[in-house]
DNA sequence: AATTTGTTTAATCAAATGATTAAATATTTT
DNA sequence: AAAATATTTAATCATTTGATTAAACAAATT
């Protein structure tokens, strides 16, 4: 072996390399458009590695996947339990982090919602999320809500789908914002911080309609 | 020729199966996905025909990326000048069309947006839909309730994308609802249907938010 | 009917692309 | 240091895929 034993532990191995520069490429281009020896460009090195390390683009691709679900689920996992949490501060801390996390990575909505739909089997075994969600510490909050007659009933996922779109919509549709809206980088950042206050003002205002 | 003197009318030239058969499984799978032998095979026709009728692939995507384009414009243009409504019953005919519209084509918001995404030329020449969205009937009415204080002051695109973000995502994120939120396709048709009545109202609530 | 023009098919090409192999090089173990 | 094991490279395969071609077929024109 050569990685783990090397006098500096500073450089990266190469299996390492390469499941970033697929994470990269996979993520920008979807897994169509992506090329093995895209992958092995970006990570500097020769094709004949990706198929070492990771037996096929399929694999490669597959665990890359399962890396981005699982860090997508997670921190929606930790937010909506947070039992220390108002209602009202859960949903200001979801638009906050998540517009700050896909201003970092702007490509992972369609990505993953391209991919999803494409083949549905990457969420086999991600089932849980459904209970994760539904009976959440959010969703306790949110029933409750309703029966105090605070909140105007709804079925829950469409606060779901209220709070994750306002949130990451913008991004799926930044490119047409930008080219057709004429819409320059620093101003659609902007906005995008505006929307970390706003959205959560949003959803109280929906919660009450 | 064939087609255009065939005792019967009823017949669809073989050009138009193309473009159908084009259409349907560029929106299905986008660009880099299609192979050209999967339009052939979906209109029920030699490989050829497709570089006969149409020089390349690249040629046949363009095609339908314009026609796409167009219908999805002109249906905004036409809501957002109508003069004879209110900015309400605006929001009402959008939510209530689209929503409609995209019941009978699930496929084309992450195919608009994914291929938008891959080549933004594709809304070369579509800077004018910035006109015609900020100068529109609609946007008089917003800034005109701005004006009389009725309306919370935001930047318009704030507007545009929630929306179109409520109306829209939603269909983006069915597969993932679908699977991982174990909802049949008649109950998500429904939470559609809810949300014809519902999105005017949300919309209300945060104009005054 | 004969000719010309347009349409369709089957066969084939060339380039792109995922994958493999055998040899070279480096690292670890003995 | 020698042997064994792990990593990397360059060359090559096999398949897929976009595109073309030449010939067959059909329709329109003369």
């Amino acid at each position: 072996m050569k990685k783990t034993t090397t006098t500096k532990e500073t450089d990266i191995s190469t299996e390492e390399k390469i499941r970033n520069a697929a994470r990269k490429v996979f993520h920008s281009k979807g897994f169509a458009a992506t090329r093995t020896r895209d992958i092995a460009e970006e990570a500097g090195m020769n094709l004949a590695l990706l198929n070492y390390y990771f037996r096929s683009k399929e694999k490669l691709f597959a665990l890359v996947m399962q890396e981005t679900m699982q860090t997508f689920i997670q921190s929606i996992k930790v937010i909506f339990n947070d039992e220390s949490l108002s209602l009202e501060a859960k949903v200001e801390l979801l638009a906050g982090n998540y517009i700050e996390f896909l201003g970092a990575n702007p490509d992972l909505p369609i990505f993953m919602l391209s991919e999803m739909r494409r083949d549905p089997s990457v969420l086999a075994g991600k089932l849980g999320l459904k209970e994760i969600v539904l009976h959440s510490h959010f969703m306790q909050q949110f029933q409750q809500g309703i029966k105090a007659e605070q909140i105007r009933p709804m079925h829950p996922f469409h606060l779901v789908m209220n709070i994750v779109g306002l949130t990451v919509f913008p991004f799926i549709a930044a490119p047409m914002l930008k080219t057709v809206g004429d819409l320059p980088d620093a101003a659609f950042t902007e906005l995008m911080q505006e929307r970390k206050a706003l959205i959560p003002l949003w959803v109280k205002a929906i919660l009450k309609a």
